[in-house]
DNA sequence: CCCGCCCGACCGTCCAGACGGTCTTGCCAA
DNA sequence: TTGGCAAGACCGTCTGGACGGTCGGGCGGG
């Protein structure tokens, strides 16, 4: 039974992967449940097994993608020195930190977010939850509150321009926004 | 002849205004022609004799709101004083300071970059120039490029948060950020 | 034997776009 | 001035295809 459950498990991650997958690849319009099955191996009827509809994809897409940001967010939080601005400088660290995982990790979120909120706006609900959060967090950072929230919203912008590929900063330019923005995330 | 012009003119901006509404009211899905000719008081063969497809009325939606951007955008950068960090402060204008009609822009330019992103990610380029562009002033503002960038990144956030509904600050925190991020337009 | 996972054919719906038609408008020749 | 002609604006219908979701069945492990 375990061992069922852990095939179920990998099954439904491979679905929401491929879903993932289609909407990095060929754009929210073309993630159907047919494509998604195709690019999962999975037919479509075994989709619709683990998922009853499409909106119940869409919203474990969600969760899964609200969850890992959530966790990396947590782990930037304790990687920084406890005290004032520890908050705004894991948001910085967060939108500005490349490493090998994460760059998959936007294309995750940003396929999530864009797909989901295409289907039904409502549906990134557990985004905005997230995001008050993060907000009420950095409220609370010991720092000014403009300027907390000047550093949230860079943030979001790094990460959001990223998500409709407007722009990206490169490696030199990351570092310069970084020392720029940790002038913010002190006591000015 | 004129005045056929002027009439074919109205009838394709009454179309474009319906097809806003539709995203704004009911979501990227619900964006049908046959919503938008509704939407617009027109028959679903009159809407396509003026766009020829869904993608000719998506980049008519999004060349418009462009050009929308562009104008506001610039009216900002002249109404700021020359010198280090214009751009830099035109940005954080035109992203913190509401004015009555500013809140239908926003609406307009969220739904025009969300539908079109959402039919076909390419159609967006004319936004992503645009973006280019102001990236290009920015960079030549005479701040230090993290700073510069910084700035920008602060004000793609505000905005782009707006077009997901996941945050807006109130009139008092928007004061507060804009000035934290007017320290950042000054050579600090 | 049976239960849960998965299959794939099928159905109803919706939509983009094509098409043929109607009506108004401007233009020109008589 | 007027009759008629050409063009453009707009309408209503139709169709082919895609998509979400259903259903009955197969298959393998327990």
């Amino acid at each position: 039974m375990l061992h069922q459950t852990i095939e179920t498990r990998d099954t439904r991650e491979r679905i929401l992967d491929a879903a993932e997958s289609v909407v990095a690849e060929r754009g929210v319009a073309a993630l159907s449940l047919e494509a998604t099955a195709a690019a999962a191996g999975v037919s479509k009827g075994g989709l619709l097994h683990h998922f009853r509809s499409k909106e119940a994809l869409l919203t474990a897409l969600v969760e899964r993608m609200v969850a890992e940001m959530r966790a990396g967010y947590d782990a930037f939080v304790s990687a920084e020195a406890e005290g004032p601005g520890r908050h705004a400088r894991a948001c910085i660290a967060w939108a500005l930190r490349p490493s090998p995982q994460q760059r998959s990790r936007d294309l995750r979120l940003a396929a999530a977010l864009l797909s989901a909120h295409a289907h039904d706006p409502g549906l990134i609900e557990p985004v905005r939850r997230e995001h008050a959060r993060i907000r009420a967090a950095i409220a609370n950072d010991g720092l000014p509150p403009g300027q907390a929230h000047a550093v949230l919203a860079a943030a979001d912008g790094i990460f959001l321009a990223k998500v409709f590929g407007l722009w990206s900063p490169d490696e030199t330019l990351a570092r310069e926004i970084e020392a720029a923005l940790a002038c913010l995330a002190r006591p000015c």
